[in-house]
DNA sequence: TAATATAGGACTACTGTAGTCGTATTTATG
DNA sequence: CATAAATACGACTACAGTAGTCCTATATTA
């Protein structure tokens, strides 16, 4: 429980990869799966998502790829879960899909209290770039 | 992805619900799952692990039930976690697995900088008791 | 036109979680 | 001492989310 996806540590893993070479270089998805032994499928959607959000910038056809899409350092870690996950991380289910999600929502007394740490998970995962990974 | 289960949310709601009555009351499992409206007998499991640890003392037959083992500043958030669940809250599975949980243990590049982000969120759940959800 | 790359939907297999059920044991009390 | 009410605990089921696979379409280079 409670351990990012696997999607999400093989977006990191990559991003890390890409920003430790001269930038603006390319790179295929088959590249990288080979690389870090990630099946490539997978790695393909990660890829695609990170696209969509200008994390990564894609390039079809032949010689195409990947390239990072902005400085390591302006590359947030809560926004590359953010973009394949399509939410932060959340200590409860009702952080994310609201009251109708949560039978006890109502007499429940701890959603506030956990907030704290929420706040503060959130705020780690916002200071982290993919350069302080590099 | 990344949440506490329903089994500490509910540990958490009991002991917070014991820590606000005077010290050395007894709670039966039955009126606590129907004051929040939780599973009766999910809620029992819980408080039998709570008892174990001794996080809370359990008294069996009629007019049994559960009260709480330790003062409520000296309940630890962590504590509860890794009582229930067996493991502390961990960002990776390698983490709690160790090597052989993952298949691209070597290689990986994420590892030790994501270890950053995980003591800073133990030390979170360590800091907090239950005093601190009252 | 062929080869190589991304784009993306549909599907399967697996795992972990939530919740249920049944039974044994303990203990207060009439 | 019998009964009722409580904890103790293992086995089981149902469901949801994740990881991973497969297939096809589209774009681009040579």
């Amino acid at each position: 429980m409670f351990q990012l996806s696997k999607k999400v540590e093989y977006g990191l893993i990559v991003l890390r990869h890409m920003a430790m070479k001269p930038r603006g270089q390319v790179f295929t998805a088959k590249e990288l799966a080979n690389e870090y032994e990630i099946p490539y499928e997978l790695l393909a959607k990660v890829l695609q998502k990170l696209a969509k959000s200008g994390i990564v910038v894609s390039m079809q056809g032949v010689k195409g790829g990947y390239a990072l899409g902005q400085k390591p350092e302006a590359i947030i870690v809560s926004d590359i879960i953010r973009v394949i996950e399509k939410e932060r991380p959340m200590l409860a289910g009702c952080y994310v899909d609201g009251p109708l999600s949560c039978s006890i929502f109502d007499i429940c007394t701890i959603r506030k209290p956990l907030e704290k740490i929420q706040k503060n998970i959130n705020s780690l995962f916002d200071k982290m770039t993919i350069q302080e990974i590099v």
